[in-house]
DNA sequence: CAGTGGTCTAGACCACACT
DNA sequence: GTGTGGTCTAGACCACTGC
């Protein structure tokens, strides 16, 4: 309770500022009070504390809580919900984002229909073709923070958009926080992937990078997406990662983009 | 001077809100004090009164100006700081950002080396194949919210790094406002071709939308980037954006993905 | 109606950059 | 030191939601 804060417990008419109060290392390592607040905030997200899709105590209870302004603790979950970890809902409450319920339902994913708007063509066939447990090669146990050997699920599905296949991936999680996933779990389940991850695993996908390039259909990928042998396809590798900035996820995503294309926002 | 804000000028201590005085119409259209702080910031952007690269007015000068507060001009200075519109520096003033001198070279430019950071190849090689004035087709004209027919610029040039041919790219101009673009002088700029958009023709490049799709390279893009015909490419259309949202250029991109790739950040 | 987030103000002090 | 942005507080009132 009231982790001390740097000694912020008795800053009742105090200005700002206020670094630690015992003598600090070398580094100036100040950090702003609302920066603490927010770290404290991811702590009980991080902690399930707060679930997603659940509300998180008011502003004012957290000011209390924690012994700082309503401003203070604002502006932490401001920061939060920019970074999509939190939803403001005014008059409600703040919520923690999730990968369920969301205005849009593929939040990771970029892939647009050429005509029509994002979520025309329905919802999207799922195929699961395989879920079996393996040993981390080197690269993906590079990607996945792991070692090479250490045990991994690999997944391959196909998404298909109006009876045509049109997404395949393949998926390699860490065995250990995903102990227990099967195809038969990951087929029955209604919607996106990452939210039967928020509520049977306990993992949030939060960020994650994406290397595209163009790379042709072979292997075996120009039958599962049915075109031609040597056929451009897009191809997307994502790192996904949690809370603290985990990679919890590699997925290899090849796409055809005859009829969808990959729409990204500069800014 | 004092753009009025709405009865704003004698809100010496009252609260928050202050809709409209004059009889709202069905719309409630209440905009906070700081959206009308910032349109305004905006429009002193746009009129140019401050340009690519300058320090704009301290916040207290601003709020003295606009008679608002130093923290609701804040606030409005952070949404636009937010978009990469102004960039803020501690103890020295909050500067118009721009494509020159920016921390990042290319702002807009996803591409990446596989290996090495992005930078690391040294200045990339551009030639400029050609820059002529062409009539826009159906689709030019519609990206760029002209009509079919109406006088363009169209520009084509090729970058290289490390010797490699890598970039093919169209590019289309409305030439109004870029009137006197050569390839001469696009030839002896140094730096990103949007920071000479700034200087030369007080346009600055905001915002931009990208659809990318995987395709082969054919129609004479094969030799200009020295691959196998039908090596696949990545097709990058991107549609870039002005202050107010307005479309300024379109540009048809081809990447070569074997030895770059292009990184895209989900959060 | 009460409770929540959202806006606005005024004033204080801190951290940083220049002179 | 002076001026800039950055942080923090306290208090008021507005807008939205649901009882």
């Amino acid at each position: 309770m009231l982790p001390t804060l740097n000694s912020m417990t008795d800053n009742i008419s105090a200005g700002a500022g206020s670094t630690v109060a015992v003598a600090a290392p070398l580094a100036p390592a100040f950090s702003p009070l609302y920066q603490q607040i927010k770290n404290l905030i991811l702590n009980s997200l991080r902690s399930g504390e707060w679930k997603p899709g659940e509300v998180i105590p008011s502003e004012m209870e957290l000011a209390a809580r924690f012994r700082v302004s309503q401003g203070t603790v604002r502006k932490a979950i401001d920061e939060l919900a920019s970074e999509n970890l939190l939803l403001r809902r005014q008059g409600k409450g703040t919520y923690v984002a999730t990968h369920a319920e969301q205005h849009v339902q593929f939040r990771f994913l970029n892939l647009v229909p050429d005509s029509g708007l994002p979520g025309s063509e329905g919802p999207a066939q799922r195929d699961i073709i395989e879920c079996r447990r393996a040993r981390a090669s080197a690269d993906i146990a590079r990607a996945l923070a792991l070692h090479t050997g250490d045990p991994v699920l690999q997944v391959r599905r196909v998404l298909s958009f109006a009876g045509t296949p049109t997404i395949l991936e393949d998926i390699w999680l860490p065995a250990v926080p995903f102990k227990g996933l099967t195809a038969e779990r990951l087929a029955n389940y209604q919607g996106p992937m990452y939210a039967l991850f928020e509520t049977e695993f306990n993992v949030r996908m939060v960020r994650a990078k994406e290397k595209i390039r163009a790379e042709p259909a072979f292997q075996g990928r120009e039958s599962l997406l049915k075109v031609a042998r040597g056929t451009p396809l897009l191809s997307v590798e994502r790192i996904a990662y949690t809370y603290q900035d985990e990679p919890m996820e590699l997925r290899r995503g090849y796409y055809r983009t005859d009829t969808h294309h990959y729409l990204n926002t500069l800014g």
